[in-house]
RNA sequence: GGCGCGUUAUCCAAGAGGCUAGGAGCCGGUCUGCAAAACCGUUAACGUCGGUUCGAAUCCGACACGCGCCUCCA
């Protein structure tokens, strides 16, 4: 029973051993903010939401360090279209990133540093780049020089001349060589721009994050995340900075999310196929976003549809029908009851003392949070089963289901799911779907009152005319010995 | 072109030498005036061709198809 994460600088599943027994060192790079965020972020978001919990869960004592980076080219032209300044624009889209975040029910990270607030950090590790013969100076801006570093490209087993092979690498003539990449920026008219040494200018991508790294976690840490299509230039770039300037190891276990898929296409701002996150919340409630991440392990690639959007939803709703049923049952007497479970609920019993240790075991297998969600599933059938056999449970029946629950409380702490109460998230789905009727909900019910009526009549002809109408517009009828409630189907 | 990843039933998706994953759906049942919902039960799979092994979705090789990185990206 240990924790084993996969680690893209190996490519192997490793067991993991911290720095400092006990304590957990994690950075993931954040977003560089000049947009709304899309599902892609959605995902990062989500998967090192629940490797930070589930770290908590196992016990460490965790750092989490996020960054926004807040000063780049994206965002100066961002301010140019628009004809404001760079701070408005990282200003609001940090402000979208963290209500977007909250939405989706993400833990606030130890810290979120902003790169602007780190130009100290940054100069210095310039400096020290340039002192070791790292890095050189040309024409105002300063360049990292890869071929001083020889593991260079060490992340994503690569060497020099495979990349030059692609050939679409741009020869600047104040580069060196061609892969070398910008550690400082002189700044042009207009541009925003800080002191420096070598003159105003700002700090090139990547860099921000080896001193903020550096600065809340040392020189060497556990974790790096962030998603695929990181490996390569930045966090390459990161292990280059911060090994050419430190002299030792910077990082010792990489992980990389998978992205997200249109129709089996990476969804990315260049193709232009992308949704945001509000977009999606718009339709969806945010756990069932939530639920949909966690469905496939974080590093396949996650198709992103309106079918799989609702089978997410679907298969939330079943694990949240099933909690909704187990907080109608009484509280359990504290005193002790002989009575013997029958075969179903030994059954249960079973899957109850069984339900942490699988549920450890799938998370420890590199949080395998599809199979954790499969161990909860089993619980609940094993739950819905005995409800069946006994739907008015009593004494050690009842002690047992209060235990179901705790144990699904328990696990939905660590990913981040049933942050609601369950009558709460059963009415709000159907709230969701009322604004896209065409029926009013006075309409409806005076639906349902004519029906009864005809029923009671033995109408039934009539009854289920109007259970067809109202079913047509979209509005499905539960009848029960209570009388007859509705959903949206 | 270089490097890497993937292909699991109708769909989504875990698993990684012998041990029921799971969800959605289909079908059957309970319930119901009949239905629906809910619940229960049930079904089925490992891209192709070879090899290793007592035994292969799982390991090895080839092939096919899909995808990613090599340019800004979570």
């Amino acid at each position: 029973m240990a924790l084993r994460v996969y680690n893209t600088l190996t490519g192997e599943k490793e067991l993991f051993v911290p720095l400092v027994s006990g304590t957990v060192g994690m950075y993931v790079c954040g977003v560089t903010v000049y947009d709304y965020c899309h599902i892609g972020h959605a995902r990062a978001g989500v998967v090192f939401d629940i490797i930070f919990r589930y770290l908590k869960y196992a016990g460490y004592d965790v750092t989490y360090v996020r960054n926004y980076t807040d000063i780049d080219d994206k965002i100066i032209n961002r301010a140019n279209q628009e004809g404001s300044d760079y701070r408005t624009i990282a200003d609001r889209y940090i402000a979208a990133f963290d209500e977007d975040m909250a939405r989706l029910g993400l833990q606030k990270p130890t810290v979120e540093p902003k790169a602007t607030d780190h130009m100290g950090g940054i100069i210095a590790i310039i400096e020290a780049l340039i002192a070791r013969g790292h890095a050189y100076v040309s024409d105002g801006d300063v360049y990292y020089a890869v071929e001083s570093f020889p593991d260079y490209l060490k992340l994503s087993g690569r060497t020099l001349e495979d990349m030059l092979a692609g050939a679409r690498v741009e020869l600047g003539d104040k580069k060196r060589h061609p892969m070398d990449f910008a550690l400082w920026k002189g700044s042009k008219p207009g541009e925003p721009w800080w002191h420096s040494p070598w003159g105003n200018g700002r700090p090139g991508w990547h860099i921000e994050c080896s001193a903020m790294s550096m600065e809340f976690l040392g020189k060497t840490f556990d974790i790096h995340g962030g998603g695929k299509d990181l490996v390569f230039p930045h966090h390459e770039n990161e292990i280059a900075q911060s090994e050419g300037a430190n002299g030792c190891q910077f990082v010792r276990y990489w992980l990389h999310n998978g992205f997200v898929n249109i129709n089996s296409e990476k969804m990315s701002k260049s193709l232009g196929n992308f949704f945001t996150i509000r977009e999606v919340l718009k339709k969806y409630d945010p756990e069932t976003l939530r639920f949909f991440i966690l469905s496939a392990h974080y590093r396949s690639p996650l198709d992103f549809s309106d079918q799989n959007l609702d089978e997410a939803q679907s298969g939330l709703e079943r694990l949240y029908t099933c909690l909704a049923a187990l907080d109608r049952l009484p509280v359990p007497d504290a005193g002790l009851d002989d009575t013997p479970l029958t075969a179903v609920g030994e059954e249960l019993r079973e899957k109850v003392e069984q339900f942490r240790a699988r549920f450890v075991e799938a998370m420890d297998d590199d949080f395998n949070a599809a199979q954790a969600l499969g161990i909860l599933f089993e619980m609940v059938r094993g739950t819905n089963r005995f409800l069946a056999e006994s739907p008015v449970p009593s004494g050690g029946s009842l002690q047992l289901l209060a235990h179901v629950r705790a144990l699904l409380t328990e696990a939905g702490v660590v990913l981040g799911l049933f942050t609601v109460s369950p009558e709460q998230w059963l009415t709000g789905i159907k709230a969701a779907g009322i604004g896209r009727l065409a029926l009013t909900v006075e309409q409806i019910e005076q639906l349902i009152v004519a029906r009864t009526e005809a029923r009671r009549a033995k109408d039934f002809k009539r009854g289920d005319e109007i259970r067809d109408e109202l079913l047509a517009a979209g509005v499905q009828l539960l009848d029960s010995a209570q009388g007859t409630t509705w959903n949206i189907k």
